[in-house]
DNA sequence: GAGCACTGC
């Protein structure tokens, strides 16, 4: 630590390079090029703590089919070893060497870095791909960023990826489907292709799992010493991180409240210890609210005017201002409190936190393949999630750690990594993938870590009853190959369809895109009857999917101006993205052959398509019900209009809903009336049989 | 009259 920067100058430009945690400093990164020369450029390289192992991990990309680089936190494997591969002629005739990251911002950010680093311009012998953005060119790009996602979406046109000679796999201990998915793909081109080079990289990750599910040595004993190619027994590197050490303490005791503990946490911090901002990791919005509104409270009784602590909550739910002000620097005599979802774990990096505070809960996904349903449900954290969430405090200097549970909690209840994503969702989109690339054997497929039978047969259960497979589970033609296209859940793609023949193209494009955005309304700012109020403005008798159409409209007629937004309480950042989707929407649905039409205004056949994707959702109010109680046609399960439904209170007899969103009672969110006969229309297979009981007016 | 961890194509 020979430098020392000084405080109210311009911070050096950061850069996370591990946990796609990146912190952008505009100037500091658009000015970058002229500040640092090349030559500090490449001592900084040099100091990267993996630059020690650059021998050894060409020695050993170059020896084995697959190498493991477990890597900790700055350890600097993400920038360092495409280039490493490329200065080693990897990308020598026209090959391309691939590193994928889970996270859109992480690729863009690791791009420029290393496009920076190399000399080059972003886009030319360095690029990347994201949905929506493809700054490559297939003459020059040498090393690729991209995301996992889009990787899989590539396999659809080059299903053996010919183009590369190395794929790095970044970020594998998330376990992401799409990540899971991709390893599990790349195992079997492996097969094909004894040439490519894989590389797992991961933070904590269980490496020897990983080792033992692409060890196919054992299968091939015995003609493995006569082959001159590479060994198929992974190997395995560790690299040292560049973080400060992080002194963890635990309760003395279990925790009946971690919302109140954590508020005292706080407090005996900042009466404690010196200056140093302060993380806190909750649950969801609910509780980091509470813990706000607590911790205002009692620091405003602290004596001191203020407390001497700023306050902030953190969530996605957050508008991007007030999302922004986290980043803002603390102001002189104060302490930053930051009170956050998971998002600060591993999507957002917050500088100059020193203490962390864990409750050791995150709401995590679970999905009931019996019932179809998804579920958030608050849940332990694994001990890969705890120490991921101390590492926070320890990036400018040496930090502390509280957690808010005994050690001996942390070292028999905690589980050792958290449950992959595959095992906790819905598997419709992921079979539907697979069969697209001609995997039919969903059941035998592969996986680093196998879905239960019961999500996997519904899913087929699910993508029959849509017609996207036939009787012996192959993708149908053209339905099932237009429904893989469309990169979105097969519902909506199949809703998508039925509007050509409904003549309803655009509208269902809008409602596509709507549906895709978390929500288009302006929740945060002001007072929730004010909101109600505005939404009544685009008020549709049919429903929510109408009243999207309304706002849509609204939006293309005030030009897409932010101040209309603001009146209307509708989500300017938001409607822009719905554009931006329904752009790629459209130019998709066109070339896989749906005529673009517009049924002007009449909206029986909207909902009848939206009826075609969603048939499976349809409920029925209770006859003498006064709570507004419905029952599922299938399944007959109790669920209730959401209040933030246009149709809240309105009650009508007959509806499909797009989604439910579970707490003590199942909610029904963005609701749409129809017509019951509608449904054996579009459903004739799943509705007949129930017909003479559950359509009786 | 109540609530949406986080990504991604």
């Amino acid at each position: 630590m020979s430098l020392f920067w000084k405080p109210g100058a311009e911070k050096p430009q950061l850069l996370d390079d591990e946990e796609g945690g990146v912190l952008f400093f505009s100037s500091a990164l658009s000015s970058s090029s002229s500040s640092y020369g090349y030559a500090s450029l490449e001592k900084q390289r040099q100091r990267l703590p993996v630059y020690k192992y650059r021998n050894s991990i060409l020695y050993l990309v170059e020896t084995h089919s697959t190498s493991i680089v477990v890597g900790e936190t700055g350890s600097g494997k993400t920038t360092q070893i495409p280039q490493y591969l490329k200065e080693a002629g990897w990308a020598d005739g026209g090959r391309v060497i691939a590193c994928t990251q889970p996270r859109r911002l992480a690729v863009q950010a690791v791009a420029s870095r290393v496009a920076e680093e190399m000399g080059v311009k972003l886009g030319d012998e360095v690029g990347y791909t994201i949905r929506f953005e493809d700054l490559t060119n297939s003459e020059l790009t040498r090393i690729k960023f991209l995301t996992d996602g889009v990787l899989l979406r590539e396999m659809m046109t080059d299903p053996l990826l010919s183009k590369y000679s190395v794929i790095m796999v970044d970020e594998a201990h998330e376990r992401s489907i799409s990540t899971d998915i991709l390893l599990g793909l790349l195992k079997k081109i492996q097969r094909r292709r004894p040439e490519l080079r894989l590389i797992i990289a991961s933070a904590t990750i269980e490496a020897k799992s990983m080792a033992a599910f692409f060890d196919t040595s054992k299968k091939r004993r015995g003609s493995d010493d006569k082959q001159h190619g590479p060994k198929t027994e992974p190997a395995i590197l560790s690299v040292e991180g560049r973080g400060f050490n992080v002194q963890v303490f635990y309760a003395e005791e279990p925790v009946p409240d971690y919302l109140r503990a954590a508020v005292s946490t706080v407090m005996s911090i900042h009466n404690q210890e010196p200056p140093g901002d302060i993380l806190v990791f909750l649950t969801g919005q609910d509780d980091i609210d509470a813990a706000v509104e607590l911790l205002t409270e009692e620091s405003q009784n602290n004596g001191k005017p203020s407390g001497g602590l700023t306050i902030l909550p953190l969530y996605s739910g957050l508008s991007r201002a007030d999302q922004d002000l986290v980043f803002s620097p603390t102001p002189r005599g104060k302490r930053k409190v930051v009170i956050s979802t998971n998002i600060a774990e591993t999507s957002l990096t917050l500088e100059g936190v020193v203490y962390v505070v864990d409750s050791g809960f995150s709401k995590q996904r679970f999905y009931n393949p019996i019932t179809d349903v998804e579920n958030l449900i608050v849940a332990p954290i694994s001990k890969a999630s705890a120490r991921q969430r101390a590492g926070r405090a320890g990036r400018v200097r040496p930090g502390k750690c509280y957690r808010l549970y005994t050690e001996e909690y942390y070292v028999n209840e905690l589980s050792t990594e958290g449950i992959p994503e595959i095992q906790r969702t819905s598997l419709v989109s992921s079979v539907i993938q697979l069969k697209a690339l001609g995997i039919d054997n969903i059941l035998g497929f592969d996986w680093p870590a196998s879905p239960s039978p019961e999500a996997m047969i519904r899913a087929l259960e699910v993508l029959y009853s849509l017609g996207v497979i036939d009787d012996d589970a192959k993708l149908t033609s053209p339905a099932g190959f237009q429904i893989a296209e469309i990169p979105l859940e097969p519902m909506i793609s199949k809703m998508i369809l039925a509007s050509d023949e409904l003549g309803c193209s655009e509208e269902i494009l809008t409602i596509a895109s709507v549906l895709s955005i978390q929500s288009i309304w302006a929740s945060s700012r002001g007072s929730q009857k004010e909101l109600d109020e505005a939404k009544m403005r685009f008020a549709a008798a049919e429903g929510d999917h109408v009243t999207f159409l309304n706002v849509y409209k609204g939006f293309l007629k005030c030009n897409k101006s932010p101040t209309w937004c603001h009146k209307n309480f509708v989500n300017y950042q938001a409607m822009k993205k719905v554009i931006e989707v329904r752009g790629q929407l459209r130019r998709t649905a066109q070339r896989i052959g749906i005529n673009l039409k517009s049924c002007d205004g009449d909206t029986q056949v909207v909902r009848k398509a939206v009826t075609a994707g969603y048939f499976a959702n349809a409920c029925r109010l209770e006859a003498f019900s006064h709570s507004g109680m419905y029952k599922t046609l299938r399944g007959s399960q109790e669920v209730y209009i959401h209040p933030s439904s246009i149709l809240f209170r309105v009650n009508p007899k007959w509806i499909i809903f797009h989604s439910l969103v579970s707490t003590d009672r199942q909610y029904m969110r963005n609701v749409i009336t129809i017509d019951p006969s509608w449904l054996t229309e579009a459903a004739p297979h799943f509705y007949q049989h129930r017909q003479p009981d559950s359509f009786r007016q």
